[in-house]
Formats: structure tokens, sequence, C-alpha cells
DNA sequence: AACTATTTATAAGA
DNA sequence: TTCTTATAAATAGTT
């Protein structure tokens, strides 16, 4: 429909293509205006440019909102409506389940308490005494063990100082015989270094400061003001 | 165009409306894919009939769902976009939270402590004995005040009591003068009974047994292992 | 669904 | 961009 028939097939001139793009799109529009009024329907009709230009026609009795919504409804399935619903959901149980962890984790930490009865503080101060007793037990096993460790290491260490001091002593001896051997004794030192560096390094450790409100990961992080 | 020129207003026959409608939406599906391939752009048509039917043009080189994409990004606005990114940067935060809450009531509750150094069990342990003194004080503070009601709730009855026995007595002094008051009788035994049924009721909640495992809100109710 | 008189859209030019 | 206009295309009413 024009001055000459044109061959459906993009138009490799610019200019051109953006002047028919400018008319045709003019008509679709008036097309799709045309159908709202002349046949009662609804028209979202969104274009993009080749340059990315955004046209849209929706008609006014709706919203593109609207018209997305009962297009997902339409096809059952759905572009992310759903997903939308279910992460609402979502967000409402985790805030649930986090307002009672809060709750329950007040109460342990010993604030607001106001509002318990004497059955419930009763019943928290049990298990807080239990759960104490588990915390000092297992305290009370890992420094055990730990100790249990150093004290073996040192065993081994004193055993092996011992056999190295014998062997210097041999070796004294020996040199009144002119049999120094150089290899040994560099071993010598060497062995003697780390051992004093290791009582060093480790008996410190035995007398380290124990922090009591520095701790890691999941102390004293989180407000717990309940919203 | 056609045999006759026609108004642009809603054509009222339904049947000519279909037909119309059914005629028009094929002009303007070949005028998308007219411009979509003339123009190289991108066009997202959804119709919905009069009677709700959909009916939908999308370019090929695109999606319904990029349209859409699309759509929100060139408006600046959207109208659910963000809410989605944000919610789902929501929804990571509150996994996070409750991750570390999840982390902390357990090892309040004495699990899961197998991995934590001397120090942190040390530390632990102060809080918990801390939080401990915090419930014990706040039963104590608890019961104390409640012995303190009832203790005066029984001393001012004991005074009524005492009250009503002496005009009691003085009561029965004057029906030796046959001076007999039935009001007076009345509220005697009414009086009494009251008494009697309160110390019956409140002595017996003195011996009430403290429940120790059952606990309201907050205990034992949520699952803690660690995902 | 097909036909066709007529209206409408638009290609090319200004 | 907009206007003009010859011509192609769409479609209203009809069968």
């Amino acid at each position: 429909m024009g001055r000459g028939k044109i061959e459906i097939k993009k138009i490799e001139n610019p200019t051109n293509r953006q002047v028919t793009y400018s008319k045709r799109r003019n008509g679709i529009f008036k097309k799709a205006q045309e159908l709202t009024v002349l046949c009662d329907a609804k028209v979202s009709l969104i274009m993009f440019s080749n340059t990315n230009k955004l046209n849209e026609y929706i008609s006014p009795s709706t919203s593109t909102k609207k018209i997305y919504d009962q297009y997902q409804n339409a096809l059952g399935i759905d572009l992310w409506g759903t997903q939308y619903e279910k992460m609402q959901e979502q967000l409402r149980k985790l805030n649930d389940i986090n307002h009672k962890l809060r709750i329950e984790i007040r109460q342990r930490r010993g604030e607001g308490l106001n509002d318990l009865s004497i059955d419930h503080l009763h019943g928290l101060e049990q298990h807080m005494t239990e759960a104490l007793n588990g915390v000092r037990g297992r305290k009370y096993h890992v420094i055990k063990t730990q100790n249990e460790t150093y004290r073996k290491k040192v065993k081994n260490l004193e055993e092996r100082h011992g056999n190295l001091l014998m062997e210097y002593e041999a070796k004294l001896e020996d040199r009144q015989y002119g049999l120094v051997d150089n290899e040994a004794a560099v071993a010598l030192a060497n062995g003697a270094s780390n051992l004093y560096a290791f009582r060093l390094h480790h008996g410190h450790n035995h007398h380290h400061h124990l922090p009591n409100l520095h701790l890691g990961d999941g102390f004293g992080v989180h407000e717990l003001r309940l919203p």
C-alpha cells in the first residue's frame, strides 16, 4: 500500500527504516486502539525499535501489569508470578521463625524475662543449667585432650633431647680422637633451637588469657530487640 | 476500508463483533510481523477478546519475558522487578541471620560444641552463667513478689475474719436479748466459706508441681539442625 | 470462509 | 518530521 509494493524484508537503509518504523508504528497503534473500541478487547502492545526505543499501547480499561497477570493466568504457566507468591510466603515464614528464635535466644541470654511465669522461668533455668553443664563438660574434655596431647609431645621431645645430649657427649669424647663430624654438629644445633622455640610458644599458650566477651560467630552480633 | 465506512465505537451485535475481532486481529498480527521484519523491531502484542480469549504475537527474536524485562528496564519504574530483587536479597539476609541465630541458640542449648575452641567454650560458659544468674534472679524476684502479695492478702483476710468473728460473737450476745439479724448471719456464712475456699486454693498452689520440660513459646519447638 | 466494493494505510517524493 | 498522493492492503458488508 503505497506508491510501490515492497517486499517484507529488513529495510537496509537506516533512515528509511526509521521512517517506516514511525509510520507503521502509528498505523498499528491506531489499529490497536480501534480494536479496543470496536470489539471491547484489551490490548497490550509493546515495541522496541531497532535502536531499542520503547513504544507502548495499552487499552484504557486496563494496565500493563493487569494484562501480564491475566496473560500468565491464561497460559497456566507463569513467567514469575507464583514464584513471587512463594517468595512472599517463604519470607513470612522465615520472619516468623526468626521472631521465635529471637525470643528463645533473648530468654537464654537472660533478657526479656519480665513477662514470663514462674513455671516458664523455672523450666528455662533447668534447660540452661543442663546446657551449661554440657558446655562445661565439653570444655573440660577439650582441655583434658589438649593437655594430654601436649604431655605426650613434651615426653617425646624430652626423650629426643636426652638422646641428642647423649649423642653429643659421645661426639665430644670422639673429638679427643680428632673425629669431628660437621653434619652431626649442624643437626644438633637445629634440633636444639627447634625444641626451644616449641617450649616458648606453647608455654605461653597455657597462660594465655581467656577473653570473656570476645566471641566468634553468633555472639552478641545480632540485634535481638523484637520488632 | 470496506463496503462502507464504520464509526469507531463498540459493535453491539456480538456475532458481528466477534467476526470483526477475528479479522482485525489477523490484520494487526500481520502488521506486527511486518514491522518486526521490515524495521528489525521487537514487538510483543497481547490481546484479550471481549470473551477473555487470549491471543499473542511475539517477535521471533525475543520472548514475552524478555520484552517485559526490557519494558521495565526502559521505564525505570518496574511493576515488580526491583521488588523481586529486593525480596530475594531480603530472603538471603534473613536466611543468613537465621543461620547465625541457630548456631548461637544451638550452642546455648549445649549442642554443636564439637568444633569450638577452648576460648570460645570458656566465653560461652561465662555468658551462659551470667544469663542463668539473670534468670534465677528474675525467678526469685517473681516468687518473692508473689509471696508478698499472698502474704498481704492472707493478712488482710485474717483481719477481716477476726473482725467478723468479733461481730459474730457480739451478735450471739445480742441474741440473748432476742435481737436476731438474719442479714448479718448470711453475710457471716458467705464470708467464712469464701475464706475457706481461698485458703484451699492457694494453699494447693504453693505446693503445685513446677513442670520442668513443658515450656511455652520458644522451647524445643524449632528444628535447629543446621542446613 | 470467500468475495469485492470501498476505505484505509502507507511508500515514495517533496 | 510532516504533507501529499498514487497505490497497495485491509476489511465491512454480503453471499
